[in-house]
Order: C-alpha cells, then sequence, then structure tokens
DNA sequence: TATGAATGAGCTTTCATTCAT
DNA sequence: GATGAATGAAAGCTCATTCAT
C-alpha cells in the first residue's frame, strides 16, 4: 500500500486477510515499560502533528520516525503500519470526543431554547481539540472502512446522548422513532459544525448557530 | 503529485498549477472530430468508473489508459493530469447535480410538509447519478481547495434555490437573514442524504425522511 | 533515441546500420518544387531558433514542428529525425562560417602585427553569425562524431588558408611543419575565441585579443 | 529533469535547486560507516564508467544502480539525483586535475623552452586520469552553469599557477596584464590537449607538441 | 502529399516495509 | 530491543516516431 488509500472499500485491491493479525500479535510490541510508553506516545503525537499539517499520504512513516526522535525500524515495532498508527490516533482522539460531549446535561435554570444553544455550542468546542487532524480524519471518514466504523461508534454514543435529552420533550412521537429524530439532530449539528469549523464558507457564524438552534427548538418543540 | 494527497492545504509543499497555463493550450488536444470525442468520453468514464471503485490515489493513469483502452500517451495527450481529469469529471457530475435539482418547484396542490417532502426525495435522488463516485469527490472536498471550490459553487446554487423555495413562508425573520436560515436547511438534507446513500447506517430510511421533514416543516412554519 | 546522446561513441547502445539509410532515400522527400523547398527552410530556421534557444534534447520534434507551422508528419517527410535535421542546420551554419573566413587576406598596407589583428577580429566575428547555435553544436562537437566530423571538416579548411597566409613567413621551418603551426595557430584563436564569446569570462576581452595578437606575432616572426 | 538538458542557459524553463536545501540533509544519507563509503563509491564509479561510455542522457539512474550492483532506492539515498551525481564526480575528478599540474615547477637546470615543454607534457597527462568521463564533462561546460562553474574554478586556479611560473620571465609587460597572459597560454595549451587527446586530429601528435612549445616560449620570452 | 492522433518504451523518483547487524 | 541501510514495485509523465486518413 503507497498511499492511503482513498476508498470506498468495494471490491478494491489488495485486502491483506487474517495472516497479517496473526502475525501482527507475534511482531507488535505491547508496551509495558516505561521508555515503551514514552515512546508509543512520542510516535503518535509525532504522527498526529504531520498529518494534521500535511495529511496522511503526505506524511511518510520515515518523516513520522524522524519527527519523533526513533528509528524507522521502531516505528514498525509499536505500529504494524502507518494505518493501524491512524486508526490509533483516531481512536485516541475520538474518546476524547466523546468524554467531552458526554458531560451534556441539560439545566434546568435556563429556558430550552438556551439549553440547546449551549449543547450546540458544546458541541462545536469538540472540534478544536485537534482541527486540523479531525478534518484529516473526516476525509477517510467516507472512504476507509474502518475509519467509517470508528466515527460511527462514536456517533452512536452521541446520537444516544441526544436521545436521552431529546426525551423528555418526546410527547406525541413514539418512543421507537427517537433513533431516528436523535439522528436528525445530530446530523444537523454536526454539518453546520463543519461548515463553521472548516468550511471557511462565508457565511455569518453566529447567524447560522442561531439559525440551527432555532430549528432544533421548533422540532423538538413538536416532538 | 504521486499521489493526490487528501489533506488540509495547511502548509503543504506546493501545487504550482502554472504548467495549466504554460503549455495546456499547445499540448491538450481539444477534440472536435467525433471520434476524438468519443475516445476523450470514454477517457474520462472510464476514470470516473475506476476513482468509484479504487479511489482517486487507488486509480493509476496507466490504469485508466488501459481500461480506456487507449494508450498512456493519448491519455496524456488529452488531460492534463490525472487531477485535471478529476475536476473535469467532477465539474460535469456536480452540473448534472444542479440541473436536477433546478427543477424543485413547490406544487401549489398539495401541503407544505408534502412539497417539503418532495423536495427531500428529489434532492436525495441526485446522489444517485453516480453515487460512489460522488463519495470519492466528497472525500476531495474536505482536502483539496480545488474540489472544495467546484462543491461550493454548486452548493451556493442549491442554497439560493431553497431562499426562493422557502421566502414565501417567510413571515418574522428579516430578508437578510434567509441565507443562513437556508444553509441550514441545505446542511441538513445534505447530511441525511449522504447517511442514507453513502453510509449505510443502520437507521430506518425512510424514518429518517419522515424525521427530516417534520424538522424542516416546524422550522419553516416558523420562520 | 529519446534524447540526443551526449556520448563519445566508443560504445554506445543503438547505432543503426545502413538499413535506415537505405530507407531513407526511400522515405525522404527531396524537395524540388518551390513549396516544399520554403517548408524545409522554415522548418530549418524554426529548429535553429529553438535549439539556440532550449538546446537541442530541450527541444522536441513536435515543438519545431509547430513553430514552423507544419505538422509533426511533414517534419518526418523532410527530415529522417531530429539529429539528421540538427546536421543538416549545422553543416549549411558551418558553410557560412568558411565562406567568412575564406576572405582573410593579408593586407600589404599595413604591419604584420596589425594583419593578426585584423584577421583575430574576423575569425572572432564569424561566431556572431549564430552564437546561440554554434554554442549547442559545440556541445555536440565532443559527444557526436557526426557533428565533429562537421566541424573537423571546416577546420581543416581554415588551417589550409591559415597554413597560406603563414606560408610567406615561414623561414626557417621545415614546408611539411606548416599543418602543425597552422593548427596550434588556429587553436589558440579559436579557444580564446569562445572564451571571449562564450563563457562569458571575467579577463578583458580587448587585453586577450592584444595578448593573442601578440603572441602569435611573435611566433609568426621566429618560422 | 527528464534529460540533462545540453543548452545554453539563455531562457530554458527553470531548475530549482531549492530542493537541495529543502530535505537534502535529511533524506540524504551521509556514509560514515566503512560500508556505505564503500557503496558511494561502487556507485560513482559505476556512474563515471557509464556516463564516460554512454554520456549522461544516454545514461539512465536504474541502469548506474544495476551496474554499481544496488538497488535504486539506495542509489537515491545515497544521491540527490543524477546531475547532483554527476557534480559530485566531476567535482573529485577535477580536484585530482588541479592537485595535479599543482605540481608544477620550474626546473632551474634546463632550459626554458625544455621547461615548457615539460609543463605542456605534465598538463597532457592530467587528461589520461579518465579522458572519456573528462570528455563528456567537457560537452557540460558549455551547456550547463553549474559545470562550467567548476570548470572555471579549476581554470581559475591553473591560470595562476601559470601566471606564478611566466612571472619572472615578465619584463616589459605590466603586472596586470599577467591574468590576460596566462589566460592565453592557458588556452593554447588546453585547446591543443583536446586535440591530441579527445578529437583524434590527423595530426603529429609530438610536432604539435613542439609547435606549441615554440609558440609558448617566443611569446613567454617577448613578455 | 499532408495531417496529427496515437503509440509505448523509457525515464526519474518516492516510500512502505523488511531484516541483518 | 533498536537501528537504519536496503529494497523494488509502482507512480506520473515525455517525446521520438509511425501510419491511417
Amino acid at each position: 500500500m503507497q498511499s492511503y488509500e482513498a476508498t470506498t472499500g468495494a471490491d478494491h485491491e489488495g485486502s491483506e486477510g487474517l495472516s497479517l493479525i496473526r502475525g501482527a500479535l507475534m511482531r507488535i510490541r505491547i508496551p509495558r515499560q516505561q521508555r515503551s510508553r514514552e515512546r508509543r506516545l512520542k510516535i503518535m503525537e509525532a504522527a498526529r502533528d504531520l498529518f494534521a499539517r500535511k495529511g496522511i499520504n503526505g506524511t511518510s512513516s520515515n518523516e513520522i520516525a524522524r519527527q519523533a526522535g526513533v528509528s524507522i525500524g521502531t516505528f514498525y515495532s509499536y505500529f504494524e503500519n502507518k494505518k493501524t498508527l491512524f486508526l490509533e490516533i483516531l481512536r485516541e482522539h475520538l474518546e476524547l470526543f466523546v468524554t467531552d460531549i458526554y458531560s451534556l446535561q441539560t439545566d434546568a435554570t435556563i429556558s430550552l431554547k438556551d439549553n440547546i444553544r449551549e449543547h450546540i455550542r458544546k458541541a462545536f468546542k469538540v472540534f478544536d481539540l485537534h482541527p486540523s487532524f479531525h478534518k484529516e480524519a473526516l476525509v477517510l471518514k467516507f472512504s476507509d472502512p474502518e475509519v467509517k466504523k470508528l466515527f460511527d461508534e462514536v456517533e452512536q454514543e452521541q446520537i444516544l446522548i441526544i436521545s436521552s435529552l431529546v426525551e423528555p420533550y418526546c410527547h406525541k412521537r413514539k418512543p421507537e422513532d427517537l433513533q431516528e429524530v436523535s439522528k436528525v439532530i445530530h446530523s444537523s449539528v454536526e454539518n453546520i459544525a463543519h461548515a463553521v469549523k472548516f468550511l471557511d464558507s462565508p457565511m455569518n457564524k453566529e447567524r447560522l448557530i442561531e439559525e440551527l438552534t432555532e430549528m432544533l427548538y421548533q422540532y423538538v418543540n413538536s416532538l
């Protein structure tokens, strides 16, 4: 795999199969020593920075190793390959993502609309963690099944949270619809967040948030 | 350009673009003959298929040429390079995209909600054109400025259409807010469309459309 | 032959052999019509310009044809290949070269030293004809046997002229030495001419000519 | 750089050179180990041979690697590119060139003419080092600015030596003329050396040396 | 005769990955 | 465990030349 193929996964060339996994378990060191852990983290940090700055395909394994101050051999003793490394970084990144949004709690002292607005602002904030890296990762959500899976898991958790937040307002709707209701809400927030954070659109960002708030408010009110 | 770098554009090397100016008009054949046109189209078709199936980086120029049944030399006499070819295909693809959605007209004989539902269905349909290719292209929207520009142009046109559709219902809102209102609507539809068309989520798709319809209906009603 | 190989001729890859010549006689048109002649000249002119500006390897056949306003097919019906074309241009160029220097005649009304100085100045002037092209050609004198042969023929003629000029002053030397005497003179003039015309050396050019004059004057006086 | 363009430098495209700055120190291996050094030398040797036999443009990187018994990857880990390699070889070659001629010392026990003859013979000998390679390099002196620069540096050193040799005989001439005097001498020797060593002219070589000696003798005597 | 579309061998260069030390 | 020299498949692209029209 010369370049991290941006692809759907339909019928691409080489899917390695299980042998790699078996081999991996034998080859890849699971660091227990202090120094090992540090090295691992150093590599991941270097990689995240480079991925963010130069893209995944634009960053070579050798470059990552050099930046991390280890040899390429060491790199490959800690990570099966570049993609595995990327997935690991992404996994960690997304965990923080969820951890953060998990804290979403309805504030009973303010109005529903204000609550929604605050939730949106909070949701937007997560993108500030490693925005460039997140954007790079997003690129692969559409192309790499494994990346998509990671994102989906996070999304599922986020949707669950949204469900629990929305449920109290759900009067007319059937409980089994909550899943789709939450998905629609999640989707709207996510896309506007991308627009605001990544896709430097010429829109007025505050106004966008206000309209999104309004739309969700009307929607939640109608449930 | 070894691989079509999927990257943010932060501080990557430097894509010239001047080559296009220097020799394109002289080197690149502009086909006027029947057979030439056919060949060009054949290459574009082959490329679109391969891009859709294997991704842009996963598809080599030689592969495209082979698939199209022409030599690599012929390939390069019709297209400056792989990226140019991709952009051309995308441009054409997105044109159909707009052409199609342009026909959106409010049907006075049915209710607002039914109208919205129909608009959504219609908007979703465009993704059936070359879904895999569209998805591949989407990947690059986040990483390539030129790709983003093409997408943005289309989006702007679509937002204009949405504006004109929504305007009659806009009573309390100021006219200058229409831009953001439409963006929020567009965003929601687009993201749910992706979920339905690309990201094989386990959701009930009909229910998603129904909820999206409901949300937009409530929103438009409140404008 | 992708690029005009700069080589000694020792044991390079492909020496085509005679078959090409036989084929050439059949394929290459010898233009007798007015229009044909014009086209030939047009191609040669375009080629000389491009060779001078961009080098031989830097100029493609297609470019020459385009510049000359003919099709590449026509190009190859007039010239066997790029190298043949180059040799033809060089031949013509060198002919003017000789024609010009042929007029060298000793002026009895001025001193020997002045005569020598004038001869040197005249010899230098020939390089002003198509200096850039000449320089390009010179490059190949060292690498291409055929080019070398053309240059050698011209040199032989020039040496003959020098011989006839020098002979009257040759008192102590044996007549059969005249060949080497003239070669040494020719050599000195040529090399200083290159230095003055092509190799923008930081030397004072008038002073160089003066010293060369002095050296040759002393030499001729001692013959 | 597809082919090492043999060209004047008038208004050619544009060789960056910055790549050397950007990543060379990081990408290019500086060999310290015994084995590394050997490999580097092996590549250089293979390259010099091939350049001499087939020219620079006639020799591909892959060919050099193959001949040196290393992979193409190894080749590119030791040398930025073909041109850099060539320049390195040339630099080394020219250093020997100067080192050798540096030893030129006037022998007080023999006559001036004998001294000159010996100097000439010695100067001629340097060309025996790697004559074919030297000739190839010479080709590029006229076309490549960097090559020219290397040659010019050597020439300047040689002219300095000639100056110091000639100075004691310089009675009538002004000291500031020494530069041009030496250049004229250097030029004559160099050009005759080329004629004798490279351009298999039909002249009697010993006689040529004798005449050159005579000319320089007369010249030096008149200074 | 003239055309110019078409060919494809061949070039330079990159980089993920291995493995002897 | 760590190293980094070595590998070589594979990519993008050029251009001299041919040949059907």
